[in-house]
DNA sequence: GCTTGCTTTAAAGTACACTTTAAGGTTTAG
DNA sequence: CTAAACCTTAAAGTGTACTTTAAAGCAAGC
């Protein structure tokens, strides 16, 4: 049961050529190659991969996921090392999900207020736009 | 109550070249200047790039964020175009969020592993890598 | 046998957000 | 008067992760 290079990039919904991308940078290790030196994915590739673009998609580098993948070569006794790793990039993504949380509140913030501007309730803009374009204006003004 | 651009920079916690920056990318509009050209920052100002950062740190592009300023300028008749980008952007964060999920929850799982190995609940590594491994090793013994 | 569509490689190009450099002007402390 | 510590600009450089290009090989269908 192995795929080519297609139908891992399909399956993992990534281009084909990002997936030799990730081979050459080392993230993926022993994908086996046909007779013609056509690359076999199997079912272990290719959740390895979803792993490391899980990773990606939050902000890993592709450096330090090689570095992990070199300790994880050179056998158990670099878990601790390992294990550093993937704390601090715990602390990263705890980071990430405070710094959603609030451009989630910001965007709602913004979102209500357009809200009530477009019903009436507010003379116009949030006031920092306009308060900066009316002291731009009055400097104007001034000259 | 006017601040320079270092002082700006230190409540912001931004370099001053990444303020110049924004402000050359037309980000935070209708900054003042004092008698020798030197960039005076206000709380809007620094309210303005405060919110700007935030949006940043979340994924939202430099030239989508001037692109509403842009809009902002043109006056309340663009509120619902803005309105339009904040609601995508906002699905952008709710996306990123459950990317965060999936990351963290791959993250415990991955230490978990490691603490079973270390315990010696588990014969060795996640069984992924190995497995790849043995398969490289037996196509290198085929040779 | 030839086209179509896949595959390979290495290398160059792109997008984005800074970041650094270079060259120079002003203000303040000694 | 001069040195340190700011400020200015424009332009070039950097890092990261792709993405595209170019040149070529294999294989199935007509």
């Amino acid at each position: 049961m192995s795929y080519t290079i297609k139908e891992a990039s399909e399956r993992l919904g990534c281009p084909a050529h990002t997936i030799r991308f990730y081979e050459k940078e080392g993230l993926p290790p022993y994908i086996k190659r046909d007779r013609h030196g056509n690359r076999l994915f199997d079912q272990d590739h290719l959740d390895w991969i979803r792993l490391m673009t899980c990773f990606r998609a939050t902000g890993m580098k592709i450096s330090l996921m090689k570095q992990m993948v070199n300790l994880a070569l050179d056998g158990d006794a670099t878990i601790p090392q390992r294990k550093a790793i993937l704390n601090q990039y715990k602390e990263e993504l705890y980071r990430r999900q405070s710094q959603l949380a609030e451009a989630l509140d910001a965007v709602n913030n913004k979102l209500a207020i357009y809200e009530d501007i477009e019903r009436g309730r507010l003379p116009s803009e949030s006031r920092l736009l306009n308060q900066m374009e009316d002291q731009h204006n009055q400097s104007i003004k001034q000259e």
